[in-house]
DNA sequence: GAGACGAGGTTTTTT
DNA sequence: ACCTCGTCTC
């Protein structure tokens, strides 16, 4: 992929060659701060690619003045894979990577500065929640009153606004407890030499702003520092690219005029769908104040979808306050009309999906071109259902990736324990199991042990007397062999010796139901292997760099183009020398940055199924958005303020402008969620929709009986519904709710939107109605006391004229 | 140490 | 309704 590119041609005439003048601007800024607001399908990631390719090609920097930043791994590779068919330069010596993989490296090259041992593991979250509850266990911390998830997401929260434990404010005994907790993990985790997701950053983040030399080295070297999808940053990666560019707070402080670097910063705040976890689209305009920035780009040139959907996606997000401002526009025509369905029921709806999609399919369209989107998993269940029962082949998105299966956990927690045997997590993790007759009791006196010492499980187990000593000092031994005997060995003899002598092999082997985890296990070995021969490690090789990047980052001398390291500074070596990692360290690190691949199996041609979440960069020729209800699309958790709205909206925003051909928008009267059965409103988003562009379908009732698909129905095709009968949206059907087909309509004679009158609560408007008879309930919205659940048969309610 | 049973929780997700 | 997790029992 990275051998020399034949077609290339030294002027930089096809580089730049079609490109519009927005983005040859962008490609071609001068130095600078700058901001490029990049809209759906604008060819974002091209132009930063070709920005650094031409920064290269025209000598304004070298391979090692670049830094590029983004926020998935997937994201990295395509970079780098396309930089690769650009230009014959390899990318050594270019720092391309995500946030954590950047942090990784700059702690693996000067981990003695940041107080860390060259072998630091990485946990990752499932690592981290134990962490905490081994810690909260032994502490005697009640779990009731803080429970591991919140104390875990309170830490994570803290290390996103740069905090240490001693720097949070405790106004309450209830967050001072929780300070208390930060502070025990965070000192196990030093005693174990771990680092969580959230450390990586905040400790890269202090070494360079505690040590001059190291911050300056880094301002002086990385000349150009480009970020990719700027407005999903959080607090701390925005103070972050700051020290990198030479904007630290000490740097303003002291007045030192290191020359920083210019910083190009990619992004679309209307697409900004990660505020839940930390993001801060405020950092987009925070960049243009605080940095200066004077050159900014609008990329509204959109390359993806017809006018219809365009229109649509703009109008949409018309509706929210405080954008940048940018209107997408396309040079194709209107296309087909923007389709709404209507179904009685979830199931209805599902089956003219799948109708749909046959139809689609039958006309020519790969499945693999066609998504159905949601905005929570739970609705993937019917659809995969009729998907199922239809015999449509499809991948769903989501669930547990590769690194994540607990047999490859365990498979990777004995790998670290060759490296690190003071990783408590990992040793808890097997000392068990294969189970060896160690129990509950006995890893109860070796906890007590190893925390009344303050050495590591590892080191206090020699102190175990008795048969439970016999047993631990067994499987200590047998680690101890495992470390001995893989000497040497390469990256794929370790792990298929580790498989062999831990037992898991033989474990799963000897399980009925293990086939799935002995070919998980093999398909370790596999990963194993092509890491190597990416990474560049043979057996007798010079362990390189670790880079997290899963491309071939080490090539031929003779294939080197560029000078392929270029140390900004004399003296100064960005790896300290002599110290390498091992490819089973190296190899570690790749699993705990990478969990790998978290949807089905790729090669057959099936349709997509995914939340619109993580549809984000991605594009289809058809999508469908299903459960475009009131309480699910907006989610009724992000109704209660303004700026949940928006998000939702966003979100709604990004579902559009998926679709390259055909977009289809579909709600259902009814839907079972939760064991209940829901009567939700449309969408208001359909009111913020152009009218002109749409065109609105009614599927066809397939009656209350059987809902499974019928050979009759596959005959009857794409037919099974009426379309072109767009229904007026004054006597819309909801304007009261839908009545359960086979069941008495609700007595309690309320309707959404409805005011009514609640002798404790006072006035309120109803937002959702759900169940029947005695279990009917309401969702309220109290002015005064916020948003409710009502049992109607308990709560008096008298409706307000 | 494995299977049964009950409780709790169900927005979105990457590293 | 359904799935995951933890605990209890045999």
């Amino acid at each position: 992929m990275f051998s020399a590119n034949t077609n290339f041609v030294a002027d930089n005439a096809p580089l730049l060659h079609n490109l519009n003048p927005e983005q040859l601007a962008a490609v071609t800024l001068p130095t600078g701060h700058a901001l490029i607001l990049a809209g759906a399908g604008s060819g974002k990631t091209r132009v930063l690619t070709t920005r650094i390719a031409w920064l290269l090609q025209t000598g304004r920097v070298t391979p090692g003045g670049i830094l590029a930043v983004t926020f998935t791994n997937k994201a990295a590779k395509e970079m780098v894979v396309r930089l690769g068919t650009m230009l014959p330069v390899n990318v050594r010596g270019m720092w391309i990577g995500t946030f954590h993989g950047l942090c990784n490296r700059l702690l693996r090259a000067h981990y003695k500065l940041a107080n860390l041992p060259s072998t630091f593991q990485i946990l990752d979250t499932q690592d981290q929640l134990s962490a905490i509850k081994r810690l909260m266990k032994q502490f005697n911390i009640d779990d009731q009153q803080y429970p591991a998830k919140q104390t875990q997401w309170f830490i994570g929260n803290c290390k996103e606004e740069g905090l240490r434990p001693d720097a949070v404010e405790g106004h309450d005994p209830q967050t001072r407890k929780k300070v208390e907790i930060y502070a025990l993990y965070e000192e196990q985790c030093q005693r174990e030499g771990v680092v969580d997701f959230g450390e990586l950053m905040l400790r890269s983040y202090e070494l360079l702003r505690d040590h001059d030399s190291v911050r300056e080295h880094y301002q002086r070297r990385f000349r150009h520092i480009l970020i990719d999808e700027f407005q999903d940053t959080n607090k701390l990666q925005y103070a972050w690219i700051k020290m990198l560019s030479g904007y630290g707070a000490k740097d303003l402080a002291a007045g030192t005029s290191i020359p920083g670097g210019s910083v190009l910063a990619v992004g679309d705040d209307d697409q900004s769908i990660y505020a839940f976890r930390g993001a801060r689209v405020g950092n987009m305009a925070d960049f243009v104040r605080e940095f200066g920035v004077t050159q900014q780009i609008k990329l509204e040139q959109n390359y993806r979808s017809f006018s219809n959907i365009l229109d649509s996606a703009n109008q949409l997000i018309s509706h929210n306050s405080n954008r940048l401002g940018k209107d997408l526009r396309t040079d194709q025509g209107p296309g087909e009309p923007v389709r709404v369905v209507e179904s009685p029921r979830d199931l209805d709806e599902a089956q003219w999906i799948v109708d749909e999609v046959k139809q689609l399919v039958r006309d020519g369209m790969a499945r693999q071109e066609i998504a159905v989107l949601y905005r929570s998993n739970a609705q993937s269940r019917v659809i995969e259902t009729a998907l199922f029962n239809a015999a449509i082949p499809y991948r769903v998105y989501g669930g547990l990736r590769f690194f994540e299966r607990a047999e490859i956990k365990h498979a990777l927690a004995y790998l670290r324990l060759l490296e690190n045997p003071n990783d408590d997590t990992s040793f808890l993790r097997v000392v068990n199991f294969p189970p060896r007759g160690i129990g509950a009791r006995s890893l109860e006196i070796l906890q007590d042990t190893a925390r009344s010492s303050g050495c590591s499980l590892h080191d206090a187990v020699s102190a175990i007397p008795g048969k439970a000593g016999a047993n631990f000092g067994a499987f200590v031994a047998k680690l101890d062999v495992l470390r001995e005997q893989s000497q040497g060995l390469s990256l794929r003899e370790i792990i298929d010796l580790v498989l062999d002598h831990s037992g898991l092999l033989a474990h799963f082997k000897a399980d009925r139901e293990g086939e799935d985890r002995v070919e998980n296990l093999e398909e370790l070995v596999n990963a194993a292997e092509s890491f190597v021969s990416q990474q560049g490690f043979g057996r007798d090789a010079v362990a390189l760099p670790v880079d997290e990047l899963g491309v071939p980052l080490t090539q031929s001398p003779a294939s080197q183009g560029l000078d392929p390291n270029t140390p900004a500074t004399e003296g100064f070596i960005d790896q300290d020398s002599g110290e390498t990692l091992s490819p089973l360290a190296a190899f570690l690190t790749h699993a705990a940055l990478e969990a790998g691949d978290n949807q089905a199996k790729a090669g057959q041609d099936a349709v997509q199924l995914m939340t619109v979440h993580s549809a984000k960069g991605l594009e289809f020729d058809a999508v469908f958005v299903g459960g475009m209800e009131e309480g699910l699309f907006p989610h009724e958790n992000s109704l209660s303020d303004r700026q949940g709205l928006e998000e939702e909206r966003r979100l709604m925003y990004v579902a559009i402008t998926r679709a390259r051909q055909r977009l289809y928008l579909s709600f259902s009267q009814s839907r079972l969620l939760h064991g209940q059965t829901r009567y939700n409103p449309r969408s208001r988003f359909f009111e913020e929709l152009p009218e002109s562009a749409l065109k609105w379908i009614t599927s066809k009732t397939s009656g209350y009986g059987s809902s499974s698909f019928t050979p009759k129905s596959i005959a009857a095709g794409a037919g099974g519904y009426s379309a072109g009968g767009r229904f007026n949206k004054e006597d819309a059907p909801f304007a009261s709710p839908p009545v359960p087909p086979q069941k008495e309509a609700p007595s309690h004679g309320l309707r959404v939107g409805m005011k009514v009158f609640h002798t404790k609560f006072g006035e309120g408007k109803v937002n959702l109605l759900e169940g029947k008879g005695d279990d009917a309930r309401a969702q309220i919205n109290f002015p005064r006391h916020g948003v409710k659940w009502l049992a109607l048969s308990v709560a008096k309610l008298t409706p307000v004229p």
